[in-house]
DNA sequence: TGTTGACGTTGACGTAACGTCAACGTTTCT
DNA sequence: AGAAACGTTGACGTTACGTCAACGTCAACA
């Protein structure tokens, strides 16, 4: 038997019985005189036992391992045993991806916005979408928030958020978000400043500091800002911070 | 930000982060006069979306090109329904994959034969081990075809072999190995061929030669057989194929 | 001021199980 | 005799990064 003859006995490629020969699963066969290998029943039937496994799930290696030793009883049934865990795993792993992603599908309108969790997907809705620079960097803080903080931290945070949604806290937030881009250009010192910051701390919940006592989230945040804000608004921020702590 | 702190942030290494600059998912930001690349917030979004889909299951080519385009938001459900298909698909194959590791792992003994199929273990439980090299033939070659034949093939095969392994039908297939492992020496010529052939021919049920009557089978057999058996048995293989399909 | 340690840069190799050329020799069919 | 089909070895591609290597940069500390 010749090695097309017997892959094509197994079910398998060619490249597959020289990937085996190369791995030390199946021994090298005697050579003919052109270099041919040669094969007999028995390398069928060790092939066939290496594929039965193969499809079982088990790796190359493992294969290699409870083939080797003449105790190959109680490795295998460890191995299996193994595996059977590992599927059970996967499964599991499988299962919870098919429930977020059925979550997902269920939405109508798939955005950039709905890969987050509802509860903020709800919140984003109610902010300004253009228009306000401020808004645009809230509602980029809050994605990125959303997928960093662990759910149940997310869901505090947006317990905390929700009561800015309702009508009359937005209108306020959208005159707050208008005096806020008007220091675009203006200076730290600028009086507007801290006006403004007592302002907004009273119109936000105290307890949202809290968002910000994450290992990074105040350094962080304060660079990732450092771009996008003017430094009279990071003073704002700054101070609304710190009043907010204060007050807790 | 620099490169530490998005990855931080997005909880992924920095190698990461480089892996998708390379694929051009994240664009390259702007370099600091160090040659640092230095991020800002918009890339933590961007990168925190990559992540959400990842973690989703979609490949990074997949993330490309539902994050690409204008339009993405047909794309992106199309691609998650696909996904979710796929996935599904994923279950069928692992719940199946342990429904036959749990049909192994109930078996008591777990040998080399165990990896075959059920009714083919009680048929070589019966078989001459050792002693007859006949017999270990036959072992491997009913191995053999027992992971080649497709399960409904396999099935007739093991009804049409059964009774052979009824007491009195072992007494006699014994005392046939036997006669066939005196034939290592002989001439193909020698008076007991013909004689043999033909008692083994009438043990064997007719509709055997079946088994043999596939798309590779003759021809592999008989030159898998050719390195293990002698001339003369090989002719008594020929001589009991052509009895039984003579008598079909 | 030198040194140490943590961070950044690019480039390259390794992973699992083969698929797929390339470049070449052998056998077999027509 | 030429073509098709088979064999040989060797090397690269696949996925999503991990893990050096070899080197530059920056902050802190003795």
């Amino acid at each position: 038997m010749r090695i097309g003859e017997l892959a094509a006995l197994a079910g398998v490629s060619t490249r597959t019985v020289r990937h085996y020969h190369h791995l030390g699963l199946l021994p090298e066969p005697v050579r003919l005189a052109n270099g041919y290998r040669e094969y007999g029943l028995r390398d069928a039937v060790v092939l066939a036992r290496v594929r039965r496994l193969t499809e079982l799930g088990l790796s190359l290696d493992e294969i290699r391992d409870v083939l080797g030793p003449g105790d190959r009883g109680g490795d295998l049934r460890e191995a299996l045993m193994e595996l059977d865990a590992d599927l059970a795993r996967q499964q599991e792993a499988i299962g919870a991806r098919r429930e977020r992603l059925a979550a997902l599908l269920a939405e109508e309108d798939l955005g950039p916005d709905s890969t987050v969790s509802p509860g903020l997907a709800a919140v984003l809705r109610e902010l300004p979408a253009e228009g306000s620079r401020i808004a645009e960097l809230d509602r980029e803080l809050l994605t990125l928030l959303d997928g960093v903080t662990d759910p149940e931290a997310r869901d505090r945070m947006l317990g905390m958020i929700r009561p800015l949604t309702e009508p009359e806290a937005l209108a306020r937030g959208r005159l707050l978000y208008r005096r806020l881009d008007e220091l675009a250009d203006a200076d730290p010192g600028d009086p507007r400043v801290a006006v403004l910051a007592a302002d907004l701390a009273a119109h936000l919940p105290g307890e949202l500091a809290g968002a910000f006592a994450g290992p990074y989230a105040v350094e962080e945040m304060a660079g990732a800002l450092g771009a996008e804000m003017s430094p009279a608004q990071i003073e704002v921020f700054r101070l609304v911070l710190t009043t907010l702590r204060g007050e807790r």
